[in-house]
DNA sequence: GGGATTATCTTAGGCATCTAAGATAAAATA
DNA sequence: TATTTTATCTTAGATGCCTAAGATAATCCC
């Protein structure tokens, strides 16, 4: 037998592929898209739990490396993500020590999200765990149609976006 | 303001359309995959709730309307998720009355799945759903560049499994 | 044939995400 | 300025997915 009880081996990516190359009708695109995902999420969530670091958390981590001090709402724009999932995570991670939410006077409402020393210092050890991630998964791939990869999934977004505007009566 | 504090509206898709289009290093090829999964989910998600169906059903019901009366290991495989998803998925959907789960004499351990006719019906309505979702995702794309999405898809999913081989010690 | 191994289903618990809805503060406007 | 609208954070509860671990049946092999 191929596969164990309790854990995703190998084998069983090995029959994800021997799946997709057997056949891949038109309609399935959004199978392999999701199937991509999961394994670049599972590559990268391998590495960090070295780190004592959950997926979530990692998210929001790389956006305030690179801008310190965001709000909550605002974080929840740059991660793709509604505001109930960004208020859990941030709240677990201020929990953990990463980050430290303040208000400032003048304005109660708004949540300022800033990193802690400790935060900070996870960039240099987290950093190049995704870039190896990264570096893993195009390998062998040219840079021609990686672009293009980028600017269908691009398009797709924004076909999938135009013809949700469509059913909701919103404007995009 | 741009935002409902209670849906996903168009805008905000806009918000990660911009995002993506300003910039996208290398290193976020994960995200925007990711980011494009989602666009997928959610619009089939939008057109199944109105006949009442959840995403993860969906899921089995296609591998079902292929192919009948697989076991919960066998459609594990086929759609690619742990034993346990499976499992919670294919018990909702027994007691909605979309399948049945059987066990047949001299084997009492595999449980072999069958549709009921009311999940046989299902196939009529459905399927025509998911195949707009996907030519709306693919509007104005050229077949050339859809199949080289599709070639580096594939390929990532294997260099990620390969590199996720060698880090648990096991053979791909 | 009987003990060890492997498969299969199941239970338990956790994470990341969502939608819906509430509380309250800030901003717009009449 | 008072009222209405909009933003922001928060709570509650659901879904889909996972890993870890258990129970039990089937299979392998000595």
């Amino acid at each position: 037998m191929r596969r164990a009880h309790t854990s995703s081996r190998p084998d069983e990516t090995q029959a994800i592929l021997r799946h997709w190359r057997e056949a891949v009708p038109d309609d399935r695109l959004a199978h392999l898209v999701k199937d991509t995902a999961r394994a670049f999420v599972k590559s990268l969530q391998r590495r960090l739990v070295r780190h004592g670091l959950s997926f979530g958390h990692w998210t929001f981590l790389r956006i305030l490396w690179e801008r310190d001090g965001l709000t909550q709402a605002e974080l929840s724009v740059e991660a793709g993500v509604m505001e109930p999932t960004t208020f859990a995570a941030l709240k677990a991670m201020a929990a953990r020590g990463y980050i430290e939410r303040r208000q400032v006077l003048g304005n109660r409402k708004k949540v300022y999200v800033h990193l802690t020393s400790k935060g900070r210092r996870l960039k240099r050890l987290l950093v190049p765990e995704a870039e190896a991630v990264n570096s893993a998964a195009v390998r062998g791939m040219t840079a021609a149609d990686l672009k293009i990869t980028r600017v269908v999934l691009l398009a797709i977004i924004g076909n999938l976006a135009a013809e949700d505007a469509e059913h909701t009566g919103h404007q995009p």
